[in-house]
RNA sequence: GACCUCUUCGUCCAGCGGUUAGGACACGGCACUUUCACUGCUGUAACACGGGUUCGAUUCCCGUAGAGGUCGCCA
């Protein structure tokens, strides 16, 4: 029997739940499924002026939102707490002593330092391969400042020592830093864990991600709704490849197939496309009283003007929305479309049909065969186009783009004739008449 | 500057000592749809450069260039 595998994520809850990070603790969760195995989510918050409850609470947030649970931590325990670095002192401060009685440090202007070896050290990374860094020429580490806080590479490997830590997954930001972890693992005589080091994530223009770029804060995604087995399959596909042509995966299909080689080396750029489109994927599966829920959830925040809409009436407008979303707040714009009169005229839709000829004219026809409908639905109402058509001595289709655009003000949207029957005969009518007066002032 | 890592279509990801170098996003075309989409089919598009090793290198080795990371009493 070897060692139960015991891995951990570290976050520091000084600003955001970042998409790299939460890569990581995915990477994390993904080893833990596919070994069978514990995570530690371990909260290092030692520099106390950078951390915030609200941090805290967003990062948790985060994480459980893509699904991502943790066995031992923040509001779960376990048997190696406190899980907050700023709890563990007298734990620090014990190792230290550890560190003090075999001769490996020593106190310079009131902090303490690390006697380094001054060897190169080699990590061997699940990832990286055999990587020899040869350190011996740089200042000994601190371990304690002299206000008796202490630093991070020294709890990093106290609490990764105390917490019985087997595997430690990280970004590849940590890589440099590897070597004086192990050397302080070395001083201690606790053995080394096993390091694999994920590639970092950037911007589409290979610039690095920060808050405020597209897609960089997990929170961006909860705020627009997506849905997060979207996000874990694009997170999983960035830097991890099944090794065949698939492209939608299941978390359960991924655990199955997760392990090192299949990691990649370089770093990704992040298309942002690429998860709209996979959120898309994802939407177009979801089950009627699924969508429902979640569109109407949505909507009901977001667009609250349609509270005064019937329930059927909104309902009968989001099943239509439905197929043409790649994410929820396209909801806004359709449902602005079928439900307000005055929605705006797309200009470059206005220009098309007042520039056609005999255009005028020809929506005249349209519109006393549309008046003469007695029966409003849509077989009726596709009868009228075409005897409109054939009257205007045009393609049925040809009527089509201007009825939508009289309708909606928008030259696409979701389908045309169920929306004609969801909007009603007198208010279609009144569309067309109001904006017909726009398209054509004279 | 020093050290570490990386380099296949615009992007993500496969691949391999001999392939018409494959899939996906994006983009274009066609079909379907009397509309908008979806979908299906299809097209454009890549092995960073220079040396080796080899009968043969995109694949192995070395170098160059470019990119990323790290060099804190931040985490």
């Amino acid at each position: 029997m070897s060692d139960p595998v015991r891995v951990r994520f570290a976050p520091s809850p000084t600003g955001y739940l970042h998409v790299g990070g939460a890569r990581t603790a995915l990477f994390n969760w993904l080893y833990v499924k596919r070994h069978g195995g514990t995570l530690v989510l371990r909260i290092e918050d030692t520099d106390a002026a950078r951390n915030t409850p609200e941090a805290l609470a967003a990062i948790l947030d985060g994480l459980r939102w893509l699904g991502i649970s943790w066995d031992e931590g923040p509001e779960v325990g376990g048997n190696y707490g406190p899980y907050f670095q700023s709890q563990r002192n007298d734990i620090y401060d014990r190792y230290l002593q550890k560190l003090q009685d075999t001769g490996h440090v020593y106190e310079d202007g009131g902090s303490i330092r690390f006697r380094s070896p001054k060897v190169p050290v080699t990590v061997h990374d699940q990832v990286c391969g055999d990587i020899t860094i040869d350190r011996s020429h740089e200042p000994d580490m601190t371990l304690r400042r002299p206000d008796g806080s202490y630093i991070f590479h020294f709890v990093n490997v106290v609490d990764d020592i105390e917490m019985a830590i087997t595997h430690v997954i990280r970004g590849e930001d940590h890589l440099m830093n590897t070597p004086k972890h192990i050397e302080l693992f070395q001083a201690l005589g606790a053995p080394i864990p096993v390091y694999a080091h994920i590639p970092l994530f950037q911007n589409a223009d290979g610039t690095k991600m920060s808050k405020r770029d597209q897609g960089a804060s997990v929170v961006s995604y909860q705020d627009n709704a997506f849905l997060p087995a979207a996000v874990v399959n694009y997170l999983c596909l960035l830097g991890w490849s099944p090794k065949d042509d698939r492209e939608k995966l299941t978390v359960e299909e991924v655990v199955a197939l997760f392990d090192w080689d299949h990691i990649n080396r370089s770093p990704s750029k992040f298309d942002y496309n690429k998860c709209l489109w996979l959120n898309s994927q994802y939407l177009a599966e979801l089950d009627e009283a699924e969508f429902l829920r979640l569109a109407t959830n949505w909507s009901n925040e977001h667009v609250p003007a349609l509270a005064a809409q019937a329930n059927e009436a909104l309902t009968a407008a989001l099943l239509l929305c439905k197929p043409k979303l790649k994410q929820l707040p396209e909801l806004a714009e359709h449902l602005t479309m079928i439900f307000d009169d005055e929605a705006p005229l797309e200009e470059t839709g206005r220009t098309k049909v007042a520039a056609q000829p005999n255009g005028q004219g020809n929506l005249a026809i349209l519109t006393s065969h549309l008046k003469a409908v007695t029966d409003w639905t849509a077989d009726h109402i596709q009868a009228a186009i075409q005897a409109a058509a054939g009257e205007a001595k045009v393609k049925p289709g040809a009527m089509m783009f201007p009825l939508r655009l009289l309708l909606t003000g928008a030259g696409h949207g979701v389908d045309l004739l169920p929306a004609l029957v969801l909007v009603g005969q007198d208010a279609v009518l009144r569309r067309i008449d109001q904006r017909l007066r726009l398209i054509f002032p004279d």
